[in-house]
DNA sequence: CGAGTGACTGTTATCGCTAACACTATGCGC
DNA sequence: GCGCATAGTGTTAGCGATAACAGTCACTCG
């Protein structure tokens, strides 16, 4: 397309410098900035890159230096608002300090696909690896896992050979749970995430430990999977349980929104008023939460300060660093009509 | 950590070969699978391969062979639904056919921030780049960039000059329309999108010469942003004009969910019934829909096939080909409660 | 029995870049 | 005036892989 060199191939040091007439490392000491050139010469230069549409050829570079300037991502096929969100803080924070991000993503969570990612990762050469699955198994793969190069998780799992950066999650349900039992209710019900997630597991925890801190009945657990579907099945189900009298079921803590969501469609459809008979908070504070039906109480997640984090920790860790502590981020109550006055 | 050869680095093709007793070239044909070679042989050589640790070094490879094995994607940092599954899609595709992705993400479209994503893709020296930036102004951007690399692009601008697939928008909003004129409305109000997205406009289109072709009066368009608050607001303009008796506004058709969403939380806290009083549809059928009170009617979009095709088209122009034509996916009608007897 | 044909393996050059070192001026201190 | 640092530039040697060609050997064919 632009008067390349001989051929039509991308223009190279070599060609540059001839158009220059310098020496290839000239023009190398001038688009890296290392080394001192003459302000003319640099001139010079800058106009044949300029007039040849010169391009750095990254492969070449990663072959002589060993960094590739790239940092593999391996993220769960989903679109989750957690994940995808986590996602987009930690792209943000490598782009802003130069790296470009390559991703891995697995459709289904496990042992092999995530040591396969985190191989083919590898393959690419780059410098650091992010894992977001916030599974409990992706911890176990991790294990499984040589690493050359420094790998740190998200809202990963426990007992990772890794750091792991993540929310609260136990906090965040704690601070849900005692908002409802401020309202005076007994006990407060829970649909959980799948097991298989440690922000389930930590939500269902951090519930569970602050009812029996108050001396509250722990009602049984009733599990979902993320999906407004599976939160609509459980309203079916705990809508028999709501009394006209007192006694029975009128605070439930669902562990994401969308699963709330399906809640609050079962609830409203079997006659039962939100707030009026039951109380229903979330986790996540999507955002349309705040214009459910009724709007949503729920827990907000700062994401892009878990990317910024995770991204910190990782450029340490490439640097040499090697802590195994677990970063927390904390997570906010954001209260609404869906646990307002009656 | 494992038994490297001197030092510490990553084995080489030299090293495996040395332990194999071979030559490096044989050791290359093994890998890759070129050229004939003594089972035997084979054998001692993956031996060695599986002893040393070997890992292909992709920068040496892609530098001889000026193929990097790698796609880059231009994408918007949000959440927005369609842009998001739209990339799950292509991280799909390209996953299945053996190369890997690299991400550039805009967090504001325009020019000058496309060109530079262009860029830096280019500079990884990518394959071949999908954009995924359904904005008017996406496809202006592509025209300045020079490509030397094939550019396709996905949901984007009319007039680029590169291919372009999408869901057919225009289409969806007709279909949409239909449906509520033939459930007896005089016209169909419309919150749209963005003025700068390609899609809200295609809506709006769609929507617009829908009625005109069916003699219905066509009301002011209201706009927003595609945010549920954006909907609230457009929401509490239009409760206003919802009559008891009859004449008014009835029927509203919203650019996507998440402002119907809106909406619908408007039209609940104005006391107006949806499907009762008023009829509402969205765009998009995000997980959330059929939850929403009421279950909301929307049009359906397969980002997987639009991501499918988007892979097909690039790999097809990297191995040459080069026809501009515009690949449309059909959209489905989903018919819920929002838009039911009432 | 010599030439030809594959199968199999090795040698060498090369991709585009940076690291390391070598070289030439120039300016400065003594 | 000599030594020495420093600015500015060039030369050479790889990084780890593939491409292209060149052998070697066994076997077939006329």
């Amino acid at each position: 397309m632009s008067a390349g060199p001989a051929g039509d191939r991308q223009a190279s040091l070599t060609d540059v410098a001839g158009l220059a007439g310098v020496s290839h490392m000239t023009v190398s000491r001038v688009i890296n900035g290392t080394g001192p050139v003459r302000p003319e010469t640099r001139a010079r230069v800058l106009a044949a890159v300029e007039e040849l549409g010169y391009r750095p050829n990254t492969a070449a570079r990663a072959l002589v230096t060993g960094r590739s300037g790239t940092l593999g991502v391996v993220a769960l096929e989903s679109n989750l608002y957690g994940p995808a969100s986590t996602l987009h803080g930690i792209e943000n924070a490598a782009r802003e300090a130069g790296y470009a991000i390559t991703i891995s993503s697995v459709s289904r969570p496990g042992r092999s696909s995530i040591a396969d990612a985190v191989e083919s990762l590898r393959r690419q050469a780059v410098e650091g690896i992010v894992v977001i699955a916030p599974h409990v198994t992706a911890g176990r793969a991790l294990a499984g896992v040589p690493s050359a190069v420094p790998v740190v998780a998200v809202g990963g799992g426990e007992g990772a050979p890794v750091p792991v950066i993540s929310v609260d999650q136990y906090d965040g349900a704690r601070r849900v749970t005692e908002h409802l039992l401020a309202l005076g209710h007994r006990t407060v019900w829970h649909v959980a995430g799948p097991e298989d997630w440690l922000e389930a597991l930590e939500r269902e925890r951090g519930w569970r430990e602050t009812l029996e801190r108050h001396g509250a009945e722990v009602p049984p657990v009733i599990r979902g999977d993320w999906s407004p579907a599976s939160g609509y099945a459980a309203g079916r189900t705990l809508a028999k349980k709501v009394p006209t009298g007192n006694g029975g079921l009128d605070a439930v803590f669902a562990a994401n929104d969308q699963m709330a969501l399906g809640l609050l469609r079962a609830f409203t459809e079997a006659g039962i008023g939100v707030p009026a008979d039951v109380h229903v908070a979330g986790f996540d504070d999507v955002p349309e939460a705040a214009y459910f039906t009724p709007p949503l109480t729920t827990v907000r997640q700062d994401f892009i300060e878990v990317g910024r984090r995770t991204f910190g920790l990782l450029t340490e860790r490439m640097g040499g660093g090697d802590q195994h502590a677990r970063h927390l981020v904390e997570p906010e109550l954001i209260v609404r009509e869906s646990t307002g006055p009656r």
